[in-house]
DNA sequence: CATTCGCTTTGACGCAGATCAAGCATGCCG
DNA sequence: CGGCATGCTTGATCTGCGTCAAAGCGAATG
């Protein structure tokens, strides 16, 4: 996504600022450069519920609608890559590989949804913790250009409250749930946001999904 | 999507039959002509979530992948519009507006799959039946071309299993909060399948969403 | 150094929905 | 026609997680 003289700039946001609100005319659409974003819906009742978690590289916005069904935040310092939507949008029309690569990445981030779907409607308490600190464990890493070893360590993007939005708890369980992970050995906690797995496959084994091995060497 | 020769077949399938198992290796990509298909993931133990509900003009498959994520089950007689997948591929590097398209339809299955993260997530039993049920209103009328005027009838083209299966709950639950809905004369039931929603706007009141009239006339 | 604030942990208790268990209705097949 | 299967309903009981409440902890602030 190089060249793009004119129509494309930058905007930076602090930790905990909103980004855009659901119903909000929005004249372009974004890529994550880095930092932690999250997408929301909410209840009028103030029920709330994750729907998407972007970290770097991540898009943002569809080229063909203005306004945003979501509510978009920063979690973290935050910095993204803008393009205004109607120039952008020609772009997709006139590069055909990119419309593709976006179709890639629409994919991708729809079976991540799907998985969340599982997580959400099937997994206890427990087995939900254990799989987003999967999840987190493998995009962290991941980013770090590490290998997914046994032994593993990194550091929470999310509080103990975005967690729970995430997973469809509250963040008593989730508290509560993280105490009986690093109680049980599976865990360990190095202050409140850095996580160490010494044996990644124990982690997995708590997620409830097939563990024969996966994804691991 | 016409003048596809020699790589486009069909092929039917009765209710109840799967089309193809999580991991099956498949050399096509379809679109649903007629009838009703599931994607579902399944836990070691049995347990099972619904990810996506297949009606007519949905798209299966992913054009660059030769695995399938999710059990794909025919759920009533289907009929599926079958393409090659190597030639429907070089297809959409030769033809960028139907990749365009394809990208249009994913960004909406995402978005419906965003929602039912809420649902799945957030919403109590009666919350998520209402919410069930005023998607199903809305597809099935839209595809018999009537308006969603107040008064709506549809057929479920679900048993109570595969509802609870999408929901997240279980088959009882489903069973006693139709019921409920039932008794408080929110819907009527014309035998075990039809539905009867005398006043829309009170069935979209029991979803939890925001009520503003919404999507109504 | 004390104070406050945001985040987290932990405890006690209650309830929505799961589980276990009958029974009912409809339609199919010998 | 009777028997059996499939899908649905309803009841009784149990439990995982939500709710309410209080207290701990580290970092920032005056």
């Amino acid at each position: 996504m190089a060249h793009l003289n004119g129509i494309k700039f930058y905007k930076s946001y602090k930790a905990g600022e909103p980004i855009v609100w659901a119903g909000d005319e929005v004249d372009f659409v974004a890529s994550v450069v880095g930092g932690v974003a999250t997408l929301t819906q909410t209840m009028e009742d103030g029920r709330r519920q994750m729907v998407g978690l972007l970290l770097a590289s991540d898009f943002i916005g569809r080229p063909n609608r203005e306004t945003v069904a979501y509510d978009v935040t920063a979690i973290s310092d935050v910095t993204l890559c803008c393009f205004r939507r109607k120039p952008f949008h020609e772009m997709l029309v006139k590069t055909p590989h990119i419309s593709q690569r976006l179709l890639e990445m629409t994919l991708d981030e729809l079976d991540a949804a799907r998985e969340w779907m599982l997580i959400l409607g099937r997994k206890t308490a427990r087995e939900k913790i254990a799989s987003f600190l999967s999840i987190i464990a493998r995009r962290e890493t991941i980013a770090e250009g590490g290998d997914v070893g046994t032994n593993v360590a990194f550091e929470l993007p999310l509080t103990r409250e975005a967690m729970a939005d995430y997973l469809g708890l509250t963040l008593e369980t989730v508290s509560r749930q993280m105490s009986s992970l690093k109680r049980d050995g599976v865990i360990q906690l190095e202050g409140k946001r850095r996580v160490v797995v010494p044996d990644f496959n124990s982690l997995l084994n708590e997620t409830g999904d097939d563990s024969d091995g996966g994804v691991l060497v």
